[in-house]
DNA sequence: TATTGTTATACTCTATAACTATA
DNA sequence: TATAGTTATAGAGTATAACAATA
């Protein structure tokens, strides 16, 4: 018999039996969402020949319409400004974002989808759901929402842990 | 009153009203790998100065004190080959692995920590326990159980989805 | 022929810091 | 002074493909 079976090729071969669960619950977390983003990664560049950090930063503008600045952006993507400068350099230069004067700041833009960008977005975004509706088929409805349930209380600790209950933003605790 | 509040800042914002539950979940479930993964990144590199990928590398090596081939290494952490390669390289230059030739195979090597490496290597395990013990803080003894059983379904569903029901190795996969 | 590992290359994402323009 | 955004730079990690050595 061979050594190793396929579930055993994973991170999860990290844990010893005197860990503890919570190290043992990280790490099956960690590797369950390996798979997922590897195969919407992989999907993405296949299918759409492009990556996560760009469809997150427009599904971020599919849901504000109105748009949002460079640095509502940062924020929610979690990720430093000149990223976000690249990013949207990139989208621009594709076609699928723009950006808007805002008024009574010249400092500002708003990042808007252009109308192509918001028909590639949505082919992206069928496709997308279809990746995950895949990836989660073996829960039951109940079973979905305790897990999401669950998550809201690991959620709210990690942030705390993060960056301290004051009220500061991600980026500035990183 | 301002208009987003902290836990609004992330990922999750992504989700509209209309979206499945599938897919509420899978946000949340990346919010909370991401938020966990961030403070186990900072915590390296400002503790131990090192990376994610170099201590998942040598949290194999831990795990399999005989050592490891360099195929073994990719398919565990999957990754390509090179990059087993190069993160080696900095290891041994660092004095924490060391190659070891295999008997009956002139191809392989086993990589292996050295002593120092393994005192570094359980310095930064423990520091790494803490972390994660703190992330999970919020969830009871009961909880935490339920929500590794129901992520092991979502692994064995995602698993399926990413590499197909044949016996492929994931790297083969990707 | 297939497998193991290395090398070369290129690309994406990332952070930091210096900078400009504006508030 | 502080904020919004850009630019320049550097570094890590990643994949692919070509390659050498060995099985």
């Amino acid at each position: 018999m061979t050594s190793t079976t396929l579930t055993n090729i994973d991170l999860e071969s990290r844990v010893h039996a005197a860990h503890p669960d919570q190290l043992r619950l990280w790490l099956r977390l960690l590797t369950c969402t390996q798979l997922i983003e590897k195969r919407v990664r992989l999907g993405l560049r296949l299918e759409f020949d492009t990556t996560l950090p760009r469809f997150d930063l427009m599904a971020q503008l599919e849901k504000s319409p109105s748009g949002l600045k460079m640095v509502d952006l940062s924020k929610r993507l979690m990720v430093s400004g000149g990223n976000i400068t690249a990013i949207t350099d990139q989208l621009v230069s594709e076609g699928w974002v723009q950006r808007v004067d805002v008024e009574g700041d010249r400092r500002s833009w708003k990042i808007q989808l252009t109308k192509a960008g918001k028909t590639y977005f949505n082919q992206m975004a069928k496709a997308h759901e279809i990746w995950i509706l895949e990836s989660f088929e073996g829960l039951s409805k109940k079973e979905i929402q305790t897990l999401h349930k669950l998550l809201a209380q690991v959620k709210h600790t990690a942030l705390q842990q993060l960056i301290g209950p004051d009220t500061s933003t991600l980026t500035e605790a990183l």
